[in-house]
DNA sequence: TTATTCGTTCAATCGCAATTGAACGAAATG
DNA sequence: CATTTCGTTCAATTGCGATTGAACGAATAA
């Protein structure tokens, strides 16, 4: 990384970089939304790869992506014809936008999954391929699954709004 | 992956070595715990590596990976010389000690290293490496990301407590 | 004792996803 | 017009971490 950066800077940008690392995401992204939130002027693409070394192609699928999580907008910068981007502030905003975009929709898909497993459960009894004992294992772990999926499912609205 | 467990167990060990992968940790550790999770009888380390079609020695790091956090258990089974394990089924105390064991201290030093980021951008405005503007802008920004931590710290005991 | 059977460790391999460089089309410039 | 400047796309590369096979020590068995 460029050492054009003041310190604080730097450590900050770094950190960004391990929270999205963290999370499953490429660590550029990170670094491109520390670096502009704390930026006072808009950035453009060059800039970005420049101050954080990264190549163009990185810094434009990064800000593409941070775009359209409305992490980053593009401002238009006078007298200058590329596209600048700078860091939305309100982290209360974008921490609720990536629990709906991200962790919503895996979790209800594997609440859909349950059912689907209990059904193949059931089958599986059907067609003798368990014993009965099994299946009452089974079904009485599922169903602990279950339990536990509603808890988080009345937490979760609970939690988002407490945000 | 062996075809000699039922479609219901396939598919439950399939979606826990997803969920695994999703956190951060390995696949095979998800499956191990999702196979055992559904198993009525404790298996061996061979048992594992057959019907997941493992190496033994994932299915070593991963029994002890998932022992050291009590999510599973190491039983004797009468007349086998062999380590067992079973799964321990209270998912609500494994979500809770998962936590505390993985997101818990990730944000408590984050918040210790909002202080020294502090302290760094402090420093650069006494070094005269930024503006006065640019301190401040700054020093709202981290500011606000203060803030959010402080919502989070009051959230996530009362959700540790709610699960 | 010697020979097996286990479980663990560790260097080497593999797979996946992030990153890059080059090529491209579009838009602005002269 | 031709030329330059942008941003994006995509095939190729890289880097990282999960997985493996082989080697090892400890415990059991013969």
């Amino acid at each position: 990384m460029s050492d054009s950066l003041p310190n604080s800077r730097r450590e900050f940008v770094e950190t960004a970089g391990r929270l999205c690392q963290l999370l499953g995401l490429p660590r550029s992204t990170g670094q491109i939304y520390g670096l502009l939130y704390l930026s006072p002027q808009p950035l453009s693409l060059d800039d970005i790869a420049e101050l954080l070394s990264i190549s163009k192609a990185s810094a434009s699928t990064g800000t593409r992506q941070l775009v359209s999580w409305q992490a980053v907008k593009e401002v238009w910068v006078p007298g200058d014809r590329r596209d600048h981007f700078e860091a939305l502030g309100d982290l209360r905003e974008l921490l609720r936008a990536g629990y709906r975009n991200f962790f919503q929709p895996k979790f209800e898909k594997s609440q859909r999954k349950l059912d689907v497993l209990l059904s193949a459960l059931e089958q599986d009894r059907k067609d003798g391929v368990i014993t009965r004992d099994d299946y009452q294992f089974c079904r009485e772990r599922l169903d602990g699954l279950g339990k536990l999926q509603d808890r988080v499912d009345k937490l979760l609205p609970l939690a988002e709004k407490f945000l």
